[in-house]
DNA sequence: TAATCATTTAGACAACTATCTAATTAAAAA
DNA sequence: TTTTTAATTAGATAGTTGTCTAAATGATTA
């Protein structure tokens, strides 16, 4: 989990997940739609590889980018363990319908 | 986005909100149940509160934590809508029931 | 084969982070 | 009022991170 926290942690890799979404890019596609050099955006796509949010799939001369939203099942569940938790201090607030 | 991102980047203070579910404690109740100097624990709940993720409330020498889950709605709704986006490859697998 | 193109790897560097010890602040107790 | 207690702030330091340029790899095209 260490991993998918860290690769979540940096604004870049957020707006490529969000741009993986619309379909797969290679990376230069990818490095294009921002204002950063390639290696850059390279090392971003390793970070996120490594967390198993992205494939990287050769494809001859260019490497495909998927999204893999599996890995976030886990965080997913330990979010919403947090929702179900009612803090004490919730109870304090009346009901304002009425 | 970016300060929750940042504090939930941390196993130490991940563990620390995992902690206060089970209800308040103050700095240093949350200090005992680590390996680890009050400054550092101190710096760690700084990070956390500037997430919005705790609230501390002074009472009178002692300095009480509590959890909110709130500021975790953003952070759930933008999961939640990378589990409805289904992929294209998601397509490919077949039917594996007949 | 030589040149080009897509991408990564290597190495450097500034900025940021986690941790520590020492000093400070502020409240409570003696 | 002096001392103790709870907690933070300050300052130092080692390690990590994000970014760059330059070099390397590997596939395609001329």
């Amino acid at each position: 989990m260490n991993n998918l926290f860290k690769a979540l942690n940096d604004p870049t890799r957020r707006q490529i997940l969000d741009l993986l979404r619309g379909g797969d890019l290679n990376a230069g596609e990818i490095a294009e739609r921002f204002d950063m050099t390639k290696p850059s955006i390279s090392h971003h796509l390793d970070l996120l590889r490594q967390a198993g949010l992205v494939e990287a799939t050769k494809q001859g001369q260019f490497i495909n980018y998927a999204l893999n939203t599996t890995v976030l099942d886990d965080l997913l569940v330990w979010l919403m363990s947090f929702q179900k938790t009612d803090t004490p201090t919730s109870a304090k607030t009346p009901d304002q319908t009425h």
